[in-house]
DNA sequence: CTGAAAGCGCTTACAG
DNA sequence: CTGAAAGCGCTTACAG
């Protein structure tokens, strides 16, 4: 390859990459050369010897869940094209795999940047982390890590918003379904949307009410669940519910048929998120947008690697790692929600 | 680290990598090094010297729909079990990064093996991944690649199955919604499950009519529009519907309710994939293993590459690269299909 | 069972 | 702008 062009290995290597300090000339005859030879560098080579791994760790509670699939599809678009590898790590709620993503060995050389997309770490994790010394991104909630940014948006906000289209509606008996505590998968986020939703009743003058919260997971089967329990806990049944995200305003859906309650003559019920399927469903909810905040935390990631980038992050407020960058929510009225029927 | 343990570096690597021919005491003490020093190998380095990589490219459509995330997810568990790591390639539709994949150039030396997930390949492809020369395996329809085992489900069969469903409830006018031509991303899928359609049209003595018969793409969009089409071309409405997939089942359902009609009553709707929502939307369908489908052709990909696999490959038919190994598929009546209305 | 030596295929200072 | 040399950190025959 060197020998056909009649260069050296380094000027090979330059022109190659498109470094500046080549001529013209020299590097159009290393490209033929390339070209005639089929040629192609060894990344593990370039590795070893450039100490750039050109490759990204993605982490994800579960691939198969909306908002990662969602965050993922647009990462992996960014990061492909700005030349970078895109290695899955799908935590799937199995706590050895999450150890040993997390603890320095797997990653140890491996890439050159991690993001980390709703995932909660515990101190054991974190000290993981900085041990590693590696650029990365958080997106959504989970913890956050000293010095590296932050995508998300602000899940107060969001339930908030939710709750107060119900309260503007007329409801009163408003009612909350959201996350296990102990669901690691949910952490930050179902605790912030439950206080979204109780700071809004407060503004509008009501009391939360104890009955009307009931915990599970953050899926449609743990919808299902936490709207069965509220049904059967007896008293008055709610007017209206809030879930946590559109999977568990799913399973609500599902209980509520089941209960032979219509939505939303009987029961209205709102998610947050705007899964792919809520339109189909007729679902109202407050929408996140899943796929910029993926490009966006990809950008900010790549961005400070100087890779060959679409284009600079601007005006972005928060890539200084320390204030995190706050996408915006918006309520999607569809057919799900509906004034409370006349006593 | 050798020197620590006070042996040479070839003994190191030795021990760390388990192999047989290292006495137990030295392996000991090896080991205790290692803990000491924190020390981790470096990949580029062991993967420049050994010639392998450790890592396997999966190749999806669209990671966002839930037969490919699905099938991820499980692929991701048995690989990373399995000391592999997963570089994900989206093709998400795009043309240029589908040749760019597919093209010698990014996986040289990459990975040591590939899995394409309903990829459909052109000749050229096809060409470059055998100059590739690496192992393979190709999961669903999409293009068969010579010398590379295939798992996937009977296509034709599955809609068979479903089309015998509708028959069976006493329906004579049966739709069928598929995908377009043009989609790459649907391909034999598609024909397969038309070419089901009719022959159970034909196995029961009813002609297939083209005007019952619209393409589309494979998504919930494309079954809205092509349940609109085929309401809008007059004459009497179909009395059921075989879409090609839960996706555009999912789309007929909300174009049906757009125009007024009922579901089962005025008419009945049945997919194929069992997708995660739709037992939420009470939707008949032939359900699919697809995270089965994933874990199988995980394991027949990496059983010969020597990995420390969970078990052996046993009885299992077509892994030898040229009969497709079929995976079984079901019935599963939910609320969307019912008998047609007494005239 | 273990070590010395060569080599994997690049990139990086360092000169010029 | 380009080359010679060293080195990245492992693994692999080859001996013993």
């Amino acid at each position: 390859m060197a020998r056909l062009a009649g260069v050296s290995t380094a000027t090979v290597s330059r022109a190659l990459r498109g470094l500046p300090t080549v001529s013209a000339a020299t590097r159009r005859r290393v490209l033929a050369a390339a070209e005639q030879l089929d040629y192609e560098v060894s990344p593990s080579a370039s590795r070893l010897a450039g100490g750039r791994t050109g490759t990204v760790a993605v982490v994800v509670p579960r691939i198969t869940r909306w908002f990662f699939s969602t965050v993922v599809e647009a990462v992996e678009e960014y990061l492909h094209d700005s030349g970078y590898d895109l290695l899955l790590y799908n935590l799937g709620g199995r706590e050895q795999v999450r150890q040993r993503v997390l603890r320095t060995a797997n990653l140890h050389k491996r890439v050159d940047a991690i993001m980390l997309v709703a995932t909660p770490l515990r101190p054991a994790d974190l000290t993981a982390l900085a041990s590693l010394d590696l650029p990365g991104v958080t997106i959504s909630s989970g913890s956050r890590v000293p010095r590296w940014p932050c995508v998300r948006i602000d899940d107060v906000a969001a339930a908030r918003t939710a709750t107060r289209h119900l309260l503007d509606l007329g409801h009163q008996r408003i009612a909350h379904i959201s996350g296990d505590p102990d669901d690691e998968l949910a952490f930050t986020t179902h605790l912030d949307r439950r206080r979204g939703y109780q700071a809004e009743l407060r503004a509008a003058g009501l009391r939360p009410d104890p009955s009307l919260d009931v915990e599970s997971t953050f899926t449609i089967d743990g919808g299902n669940r936490a709207t069965a329990e509220l049904l059967a806990r007896g008293g008055p049944p709610p007017t209206a519910i809030v879930a946590a995200c559109d999977e568990m305003a799913m399973g609500a859906l599902t209980a509520l048929r089941d209960a032979g309650l219509r939505v939303p003559q009987d029961v209205s019920v709102i998610g947050i998120d705007d899964h792919d399927l809520a339109g189909v469903l007729g679902l109202s909810t407050v929408t996140q947008p899943a796929a910029e905040q993926g490009r966006l935390a990809a950008r900010i990631l790549l961005d400070p690697l100087g890779a060959r980038t679409l284009g600079p992050v601007v005006g972005q407020r928060g890539a200084d790692g320390d204030t995190p960058v706050i996408l915006p929510t918006r309520l999607v009225v569809r057919d799900s929600t509906a004034p409370p029927r006349a006593h």
